[in-house]
DNA sequence: CGGATCGAC
DNA sequence: CTATGTCGATCCG
């Protein structure tokens, strides 16, 4: 989106009145100043339950940085320069993977939900506008934005700043559409496009760009949707700026023409010719938007998906930003960026850089080393790629999904019966849309947050996937009332509930156990399967915990006692107890472990079912069953070519199925709940296991139809996916879109690393060079890697002899001083 | 695996 | 009165 830039705001700290969005607004004219804005929200959140929580939140990042600090005084010159070292090589390799051949293309459309309110409803148009509702804006528009009315504020406190302003409830049905129509635009750029919620999107147009070549001109003209006959010569009218449907694009800094653009003369009446250039590609992208839609669009054009996003951002709204591929530009853009604006580095990210002294990508880049010792490998890695420009040059395509859940905030609800009653509607809901995608889990997990917005959540995983309401409410029931109890006999006092499913059976799982477990389920006998290892019996599996617990009697205990101090509640709570909570369980929890007890100790199966080959097979022995199906798998699946991935899921390349059950799936049964135990053991012993080759060559190779589509197939899925999935809302922190323009020219140039003292001499060998370099001091030693490093990683070298010189002052990262100005 | 956190839209 | 909903990733225990 491009009405929520994030808030990078150097000069103070950032907490709870920045996260509001305010900023500098030099838009005199109308709208209100910073500090009154800062004293408004003051007003109206102070004291408030959410805002001590928001203290709270605060507090804990404070806590983060304190700790990240004490572990920064403890590093020695030694340990950062060898970091320097492997930070380096790895620089080295890095810079020699760098890609800049592709052609990535961000789309975002401007203040899409207002911009779209507003074209529908011209009585809007000069107003202060915000999309949304009293609790809560998904967005506003520009006029809105110079009061502080910005994206994620409350809209009660966005009516105090600005007492005019008109806020129009969400439409996403109409977002939808409007999203298709765009959609089916860029779908001609790059038919594999990547949407990214209902107003952005990734395109890589370098085979377009190609083709484009070869295009005749007639291909690349396009007609101005004329509603006035009057107007005869639209394309001398555009081509001043003057366009009425169009009054902000022409005028940007990215006019539609280059005046050295030859085509500009081949324009006919009503007509205008686009170039072949990448330019001119998104010129004509932005054009049909604007011409279909009556929507302004912003976009970006670089090497990679990274850039691409962060150069849509510079030039909004209603404009367009390259960067040329080339390594100098890419460095050149970075420069001075902050890191706030690189997609990935949030709110406490950026305040935890901050301590560091980083402000921005270049001294991002100059810390590597520290970075390297103070943050985990994914992370570090991720501020090397950003600081370099790296990013990915491809759009991949969506993986399957992970997870699905579904939760509602509602005003205080406190007495157990109305909990249990939201739970299972939000299970009925979730149930529904799992089954529309055809989808089970086997991991649910409960979401509670309470009257002073802490957040919680509890998961539970279960032996066989579930997805019917029931099933999902049986586990997230026993959640729930675990929660109940654990703050009885205070009453849970929650704002939101929410239930998600997750650990969904992969693509390439479901396809394998579906035929393996209808084989399983086929009779009774391949119970045996079970019981046909040698030496020591299930028995011992089955039973592994049970000196401490009987089993059953964790389950009856826990039964028990919540019922006992549900006994002590109110009448209603009685009611809650029978409605809810099975009070068959234990007994069929019993039964069932009878049941599993005979099979552990009767002797009568031998025979199983192949999974793989439904062939029936006798044997004796485990190792020879294990053989059999390894065998039957590599033979049906990796034919020849296959090769079995060595470090994938499971330790072995051969697909053992009873070692893992053994390890592993008992302690699943120990743990489940007793009416969810029968009937699962079956299954799950092949589960977990049933593949260990690469889940890209099994997809090759297994898959008859490819990952889930991306963009939706038709306009009932359209509509679905965005209106009950895609809603998109804008980011909690803006900035300014002023700042963009507000470019501070930094006096001292980066340098490409960091320098130490060192008092000894020495001889280092160069990582890079392999020669050893005699060194008096570190900074000649580091020039010398520099140097060689890659031939002008950085342009100047300029020496720094510490630390960069903006560093933490903690006693300024205070918070609550931030509330109280 | 479970829980908290972060970040994006 | 009144501070979202959904998803993926990551870190830590």
């Amino acid at each position: 989106m491009d009405d929520m830039e994030k808030v990078g705001n150097s000069s103070c700290n950032d907490g709870f009145l920045l996260r509001m969005g305010l900023n500098d607004n030099k838009a005199g004219m109308q709208g209100l100043d910073k500090e009154k804005i800062n004293k408004i929200i003051m007003e109206t959140t102070k004291g408030s339950r959410f805002y001590e929580n928001e203290l709270k939140k605060d507090q804990q990042v404070n806590q983060r940085i304190e700790k990240m600090m004490q572990l920064k005084e403890k590093i020695t010159k030694q340990q950062l320069l060898k970091a320097q070292l492997q930070v380096d090589k790895l620089v080295i390799e890095l810079e020699q993977s760098r890609n800049l051949s592709s052609t990535i293309v961000h789309i975002d459309m401007d203040a899409f939900y207002a911009a779209v309110e507003m074209r529908d409803c011209p009585e809007l148009k000069e107003k202060p506008v915000a999309v949304g509702s009293m609790s809560m804006l998904s967005t506003s528009n520009y006029h809105a934005r110079r009061f502080g009315v910005r994206a994620a504020m409350p809209g009660f406190i966005a009516k105090k700043l600005c007492p005019h302003l008109t806020i129009v409830p969400l439409n996403f049905e109409k977002y939808g559409k409007v999203s298709k129509e765009v959609r089916e635009i860029l779908t001609e750029y790059d038919p594999n496009f990547m949407p990214m919620g209902l107003d952005e999107a990734y395109l890589n147009i370098t085979e377009h760009l190609e083709e484009r070549l070869r295009w005749p001109e007639d291909k690349r003209r396009f007609f101005f949707k004329t509603e006035n006959k009057d107007d005869t010569n639209m394309s001398a009218k555009f081509n001043e700026g003057g366009y009425s449907a169009s009054p902000v694009l022409f005028e940007d800094n990215t006019p539609l023409m280059d005046d050295h653009s030859e085509q500009r003369d081949r324009s006919v009446e009503n007509s205008v010719i686009f170039g072949t250039s990448a330019e001119e590609v998104v010129k004509e992208i932005r054009f049909r938007i604007e011409q279909k839609t009556q929507l302004t669009a912003s976009a970006g054009i670089a090497p990679n998906i990274m850039l691409a996003k962060m150069c849509s951002d510079r030039n909004k709204p209603n404009g367009q930003c390259r960067i040329p591929p080339e390594r100098r530009a890419v460095l050149d853009f970075l420069k001075d960026l902050p890191i706030r604006k690189v997609p990935g580095i949030g709110k406490v990210t950026e305040k935890m850089l901050k301590a560091l002294g980083i402000v921005t990508c270049s001294e991002l880049y100059q810390q590597r080393a520290l970075l390297s010792l103070l943050f985990s490998e994914a992370s570090w890695r991720n501020f090397l790629d950003i600081s370099l420009g790296l990013g990915s040059t491809h759009l991949e395509k969506d993986g399957e999904r992970k997870s699905m859940s579904t939760e509602r905030t509602f005003s205080e609800i406190n007495t157990a019966e109305d909990q249990y009653n939201l739970c299972q509607e939000l299970c009925r809901d979730l149930a529904q849309e799992l089954q529309k995608e055809g989808l089970k889990g086997k991991t649910v997990t409960l979401k509670l947050k309470n009257v002073n917005f802490e957040v919680k959540t509890r998961a539970s995983t279960v032996l066989s996937s579930v997805s019917t309401e029931e099933e999902i409410f049986a586990v997230a029931k026993d959640l729930l009332g675990t929660e109940i109890d654990s703050i009885a006999p205070h009453p849970l006092r929650i704002r939101l509930m929410g239930v998600r499913v997750s650990g969904f059976l992969s693509e390439e799982e479901k396809k394998y156990r579906q035929k393996s477990i209808t084989s399983f389920l086929k009779s009774g006998k391949e119970i045996g399967f079970l019981r046909l290892q040698p030496g020591k019996s299930n028995q011992d599996y089955f039973t592994k915990n049970s000196e401490t617990s009987p089993r059953g009697s964790f389950f009856d205990k826990k039964r028990a006692a919540r019922q006992l101090s549900r006994e002590n509640l109110s009448p209603n709570e009685t009611v809650g107890k029978q409605l809810f909570h099975d009070r068959k369980s234990s007994a069929n929890f019993v039964e069932e472990t009878k049941k599993v007890t005979e099979l552990q100790n009767s002797n009568m199966c031998k025979i199983f079912t192949c999974p793989v080959c439904f062939e029936e097979q006798s044997s004796n022995n485990l190792e020879e069953l294990n053989r059999h199906i390894d065998e039957c798998l590599s033979g049906t699946l990796f034919k020849d070519t296959m090769e079995i991935s060595k470090n994938d899921h499971s330790r072995e390349n051969t697909l053992n199925f009873l070692p893992q059950f053994k390890n592993e799936n008992v302690d699943e049964c120990q743990k489940n709940k007793p009416d969810q135990l029968a009937g699962t053991y079956q299954s799950a012993s092949i589960s977990d296991n049933s593949t260990s080759i690469s889940t890209e060559k099994f997809n090759q190779v297994i898959s008859d139809k490819p990952h889930r589509e991306r963009q939706p197939s038709n306009l009932s899925d359209i509509a679905r996916n965005v209106c009950m999935k895609q809603c998109l809302f804008p980011k909690r922190i803006s900035q300014d879109n002023e700042d963009h323009f507000e470019k501070t020219e930094h006096a001292e140039e980066t340098s490409s690393s960091c320098f130490f003292e060192a008092k000894e001499d020495s001889v280092l060998v160069c990582p890079v060079c392999n020669s050893e370099q005699k060194t008096t001091s570190l900074v000649s030693f580091n020039r010398h890697v520099d140097v060689c490093l890659n031939k002008g990683l950085i342009k100047e070298l300029t020496e720094k002899k510490d630390f960069p010189s903006r560093t933490c002052n903690m006693e300024n990262s205070n918070t609550v001083g931030e509330y109280a100005h």
